[in-house]
RNA sequence: GCCUGGGUGGCGGAAUUGGUAGACGCGUUGGACUUAAAAUCCAAUGGUAUGUCACAUACCGUGCCGGUUCGAGUCCGGCCCUAGGUACCA
């Protein structure tokens, strides 16, 4: 290419120019025990919703489509794969209301959502797509399942769903907020339903051990550790008086058994139906039972409300050592499912105890010393000792927890548990557009899991998706799909007509990336093997519980079954904040504050969105969109454009050496550590200096290039080529740091008084501590400073300041 | 309510993790180029006050109140606001 004057930036054309070029070559595809090191990049799959692409997603892709292109650079062999989410209520509900199948309108919008990522240029294997909706997947999502099954971690049990009436469905309590159904504003009722479990409980602690292995922000951490909650404790039996029951408590305070004055028991308690012969006022439990169910577990978890309760008549608990008598209450502060649904009350420290006592006039027992249990309650654990509880006076804390539970253990009273918050898992919908729980129900064999080689159970062509009467799935009403013979004897059976969660689906989707095409099993282990474990996972900050533990649970179990070969699914994951819409606000369509990636892409270019969605702010926070912003990253492509121009020197200024070099340095250390904004911002400050500058060498000019490459492509790619370069950058590696160019050998370093800022000094790098000082001390700016005042300090801190303290 | 983040100029955000607050971008103002505009380039840009007013100086300034330290945007305690999650939205 000879041209003298550069032809304008037209974005368009370029981009289409190497699009066209990249995937008609297959520069993207990740070979198969390929002989470079692997590298396995993921982004969280997209639901292909109707309205297209969301600029959420492309931040979410962005980071590691830089990330992937920097490692081929690197020498890796990446795979950096991408699929579709594709079950899920928003379909099913527009195939409802317009009458189109779910197939076509999810067939559509992944067509329209592959030729979007496409007109971005990223760089996804497109070969390996996989679509959860697709029979040749779910028949792995349901023989994961039949797997559970098989060990006993998919269950049914019964529990109270959020049910409306009118619409004829359970509800999420998104869906039924203040107890109205959201769509059609009726009440919503509590339905006892039997559902589908798994007993991810049963993983609580390998999914604590687990996280050990992930490198992520402490925080992501804290926040899975938090959803398992994982607390030791003891339980404790209280018999009942009078009857054979006992009531079992969980407390984390064991010590403070001595302390009991009263016991609590959840509304649901199977032990108020159990002693209703015996219970005088049980119209009144009744009824507060019912107020109860109404209320959410979010109100009946607010620590600020007023606690109440109802005192059961006519029964009462035992002390399991002093015998003591001890009321029981209703309340519905505490909740079925947490601990064993009781707790033993100690008013005098438990801040909650102690508000219900005062509340209802009951007694407040000291067992540890050192407060004023009269006024509050005194809950320090660290200093307190034991008092007035035989065995454990004199006790601290933490021993007499011990002593106390290897004591009830002894007599058969309890002993030492670990309790989880954390629940087993609700994995059915009463829906059309999700897997078939592959599951058969037999008079005579009762639940039967449906044989291998049946598998998939594939979702019949319906015309109405309405659930049935009862709240059951539309499937329900398809005979030909409800009736079927027993697997084990042969006899009459119908299927199961639940499907199973959007969860589903994208709990295992990472492993098919591996081997997509695999119909004997869901993917060959040796593939697996070679690229497992994940190196680095993306998604939204709104997944990092759920979703990771979720899939990481999938991941566990199929390691025991020897499905796959790691213990942890994945090495690494970050998380990307929201971006909001220019008002400050959630992007929505009723705010119309919502922006639309392709336009943008046709109206400024891919490289510019690319740059700017990376480029809006701190990658992990929330962030308002900012048409400025947009602008101004084209005007950085604009100028990088121009700097071809300057393209010609033979020889650079040592400054624009140096300056390079600390680019290479700080864009490489900014994209490992997702800073994707300032990466940008120093590549910026380099485009800068060089189009100040007399003119810059095409050596430097390309190493600008291969930094910028993974951010923008397709300019990139363009401006190598008209440099006269036949390697592409695809082709091409990443730029090294020259160390010795970073190290300076002028610093400035600060002189202040009292801690405050009064000169500046250009000194060479290694001066020492005490020459800083002398100098500090001559410099005029300072003396001024400290005139009339007696210097009662120097700091001297190399490289950086010099303080003087005066009085 | 509970769990986890965040709060810094007019705006989006930087800040080597306790050491020069405000990188980079946007916006604004002034200037250059132009018949003109756009584009581009150059310069200024946290606030207040003072003076000898194109310059200089001082004080204040990172949600609020308090603390630790020679020194705090950064650490500690309390509070306010805000975002995500809270188990059938994904």
């Amino acid at each position: 290419m000879k041209e003298v004057i550069p032809m304008d930036y037209n974005s368009e054309r370029i981009e289409k120019k190497w699009q066209d070029y990249w995937y008609s070559r297959d520069f993207f595809k990740a070979e198969d025990f390929g002989e470079k090191p692997k590298y396995y990049a993921l982004v969280e799959f997209p639901y292909p919703s109707g309205t297209g692409m969301h600029v959420g997603h492309f931040r979410a892709y962005t980071s590691l489509e830089v990330v992937s292109r920097k490692r081929r650079m690197e020498g890796y062999n990446v795979l950096f794969p991408i699929g579709f989410d594709a079950f899920g209520l928003p379909t099913e509900n527009y195939a409802m209301q317009r009458g189109v199948h779910p197939r076509k309108v999810t067939d559509q919008n992944i067509e329209i959502f592959t030729e979007q990522i496409k007109r971005t240029g990223f760089s996804f294997d497109f070969s390996r797509i996989v679509d959860t909706t697709d029979p040749d997947y779910y028949k792995w999502t349901q023989w994961i399942f039949l797997k559970m099954f098989e060990h006993g971690l998919a269950y049914r049990d019964k529990t109270k769903v959020n049910f409306c009436p009118d619409c004829r469905v359970v509800l999420s309590n998104e869906e039924s907020q203040g107890g109205v159904c959201d769509r059609c504003g009726s009440t919503v009722e509590k339905k006892e339903k039997d559902v589908w479990f798994l007993r991810i409980t049963k993983y609580a602690e390998r999914l604590l051990e687990g996280l050990e292995e992930l490198e992520t922000l402490p925080r992501i951490k804290t926040e899975q550790e938090n959803w398992i909650g994982k607390s030791e404790g003891a339980e404790i039996l209280f018999p009942i008086e009078g009857a054979n029951d006992k009531l079992k408590v969980f407390t984390t305070r064991s010590d403070t058994l001595f302390g009991v004055t009263f016991m609590v028991v959840a509304p649901e308690h199977p032990v108020l139906d159990k002693l209703e012969g015996k219970i005088t006022n049980m119209d009144e439990i009744r009824s507060y039972r019912k107020k109860a169910e109404k209320k959410s577990e979010m109100e009946r978890a607010d620590e600020t409300r007023e606690k109440e309760g109802i005192r059961i008549e006519g029964v009462q608990a035992l002390h399991p050592f002093t015998k003591a008598r001890l009321p029981i209450f209703v309340a519905d502060y505490v909740m079925m499912d947490y601990g064993t649904g009781a707790i033993m009350a100690v008013p005098g420290h438990d801040e909650r105890d102690h508000a219900f006592a005062k509340k209802y006039g009951l007694g407040i027992k000291e067992v540890i010393a050192g407060g004023d249990v009269d006024k509050e309650a005194y809950t320090d654990v660290e200093n307190g000792t034991l008092v007035n509880s035989f065995f454990l006076d004199g006790l601290f804390v933490k021993q007499a927890i011990e002593k106390m539970n290897e004591r009830l253990k002894k007599e058969g009273l309890g002993g030492a548990v670990t309790s989880y918050k954390m629940k087993d898992w609700a994995f059915n919908r009463q829906r059309y557009w999700g897997e078939p729980i592959p599951i058969v129900h037999c008079e005579k064999c009762g639940m039967v899991g449906v044989k291998e080689e049946d598998l998939p159970i594939r979702l019949p062509d319906l015309e109405r998706f309405a659930p049935n009467r009862e709240g059951e799935s539309p499937l329900a009403n398809i005979e030909s799909f409800v009736e079927t013979t027993c697997p084990s004897c042969g006899g009459k059976a119908r299927r199961e007509t639940d499907t199973m969660p959007q969860w589903a689906g994208s709990s295992w989707y990472f492993l098919r990336y591996i081997d997509p095409g695999n119909d004997s099993e869901l993917a060959n282990y040796h593939k697996l093997k070679y690229w497992l474990g994940v190196d680095w996972y993306n998604g939204g900050m709104e997944h990092v519980t759920r979703h990771v533990i979720y899939s990481r649970f999938w991941h566990q179990f199929l390691y025991d079954i020897g499905v796959v070969p790691s213990r942890e699914p994945f090495k690494k994951r970050t998380a990307q904040g929201l971006i909001l819409g220019s008002d400050g606000d959630k992007m929505s369509k009723s705010k119309g504050n919502v922006v639309d990636p392709a336009e943008i892409i046709d109206t400024c270019g891919a490289d510019t969105l690319r740059l700017y969605i990376l480029f809006i702010g701190d990658y992990e926070q929330a962030t308002p969109w900012n048409e400025n912003g947009l602008k101004g990253c084209r005007r950085f492509l604009d100028k990088v454009w121009r700097l071809q121009e300057k393209a010609h020197a033979k020889k650079d200024d040592k400054e624009i050496e140096t300056l390079l070099h600390k680019t290479i340095e700080a864009v490489d250390t900014d994209i490992e550590e997702t800073k994707f904004n300032t990466a940008i911002a120093k590549l910026m400050t380099f485009a800068n200096e060089a189009a100040k500058s007399e003119g810059i060498t095409k050596d430097t000019f390309l190493t600008f290039l291969k930094l910028l490459n993974p951010f923008a492509p397709h300019i990139a790619e363009e401006l190598n080529e008209r440099l006269g370069h036949r390697e592409p950058l695809v082709k091409s590696s990443w730029p090294e740091v020259d160390e010795r160019l970073l190290e300076e050998e002028r610093i400035t370093i600060v002189f202040s008084v009292n801690g405050k800022v009064r000169d500046k000094r250009e000194v060479q790098k290694d001066i020492g501590k005490d020459e800083l000082e002398k100098m500090a001390l001559e410099n005029e700016r300072v003396k001024k400073f400290i005139e009339g005042k007696t210097i009662v300090k120097v700091v001297v801190v190399p490289g950086r300041l010099v303080n003087v303290v005066a009085k």
